[in-house]
DNA sequence: CATCGCAATGACAACATCGGAATTACGAGG
DNA sequence: CCTCGTAATTCCGATGTTGTCATTGCGATG
């Protein structure tokens, strides 16, 4: 299942906000101020449509998961001067690893670990398999196109779609 | 050397807020807003005097490491309800793993290892060791009781004080 | 007692990051 | 051509986190 080839007319604004979990006006914003520029059709004035690309989506969706682990807008804008040549292809087994200003993309898991054991400071991971995952997931949720054969039309439940992490941390 | 012991008659603000490497305007808003409020002497009005502890000073500096890395004040705020319970003792084999508003503290390096793969979001991960000796480094070079024989008594060159890592990541 | 330095306080401004409501404009369909 | 739905734009406001500046007050020293 591809859902790369999707992108045949790319996904509009407002299903954009809800695949990626975020609102329209954070999309808006983040539109205006540069961070995510839809690749497939830009705003060109009051009532044109913006179009986003699959790959958009990926990169709004690891901005959600940044955002979430409560790093800043600020900060995520830099990240993303190194994502963009590295998010492109095979996302399922990297993992992204930010040291304040400066940021790398660990393969193997061995590279991983040795990045890791290295940290002087504060470490952001980010594994970049389950983005893939969970927006896949999403876009099949919100598809508009017919065929909904889920049990579960209902708006909620978006949230914490892997909860197995959460009991082997502990509550906060 | 115990510079714990340091603390017999605390740390002002204006020291603190040097060894800690953040201005003052920061320390006395967030003793204000109850983030970080010292623990020898609260300030009663104007013209008082803060007094800060030797925890008080790793606390501060596990918040301007994360701070540093682009995590908001917001989340810092959460992150130390947790904190708090943990920071006192035996920093030195610790690491800080953070996943939203999951906190835990995983002192083995297996444990350590097995948290990280099971990650499902991004992790804020904080060597702490480190932050103790960053402490311990700051708090010499700033002492104002005599016998500097240090050889740079000049106010620049307190960032970027352990810099292997950067070589391994990559410039940014 | 007068003065000085330091530190807390308060008032104000600035910035980023949004949310909400009203307005405007495009494209499709009758 | 008119209308309708959708979406971009504009305007306004709120909030959190600082910076700057002036004021106030404490304590020590002359």
């Amino acid at each position: 299942m591809d859902l790369t080839a999707h992108t045949s007319h790319g996904y509009s604004a407002k299903l954009t906000a809800d695949v990626v979990g975020i609102t329209y006006r954070q999309l808006d914003y983040w539109a205006r101020t540069d961070l995510v520029v839809p690749s497939l059709a830009k705003a060109t004035g009051s009532g044109s449509r913006r179009q986003y690309s699959y790959a958009n989506l990926l990169e709004l969706k690891v901005i959600k998961r940044l955002l979430d682990s409560g790093i800043k807008l600020e900060k995520v804008r830099s990240i993303f001067d190194y994502m963009r040549s590295e998010l492109q292809e095979d996302i399922s087994r990297a993992n992204l690893v930010i040291d304040g200003s400066n940021v790398v993309c660990a393969r193997s898991d061995a590279e991983f670990i040795d990045v890791l054991q290295r940290g002087q400071g504060v470490l952001n991971v980010l594994p970049l398999s389950n983005v893939k995952q969970e927006v896949d997931a999403a876009i099949i949720e919100f598809r508009p196109s017919a065929d909904d054969t889920d049990e579960e039309p209902s708006d909620e439940a978006h949230e914490e779609s892997a909860g197995e992490f959460h009991r082997a941390i502990g509550e906060s």
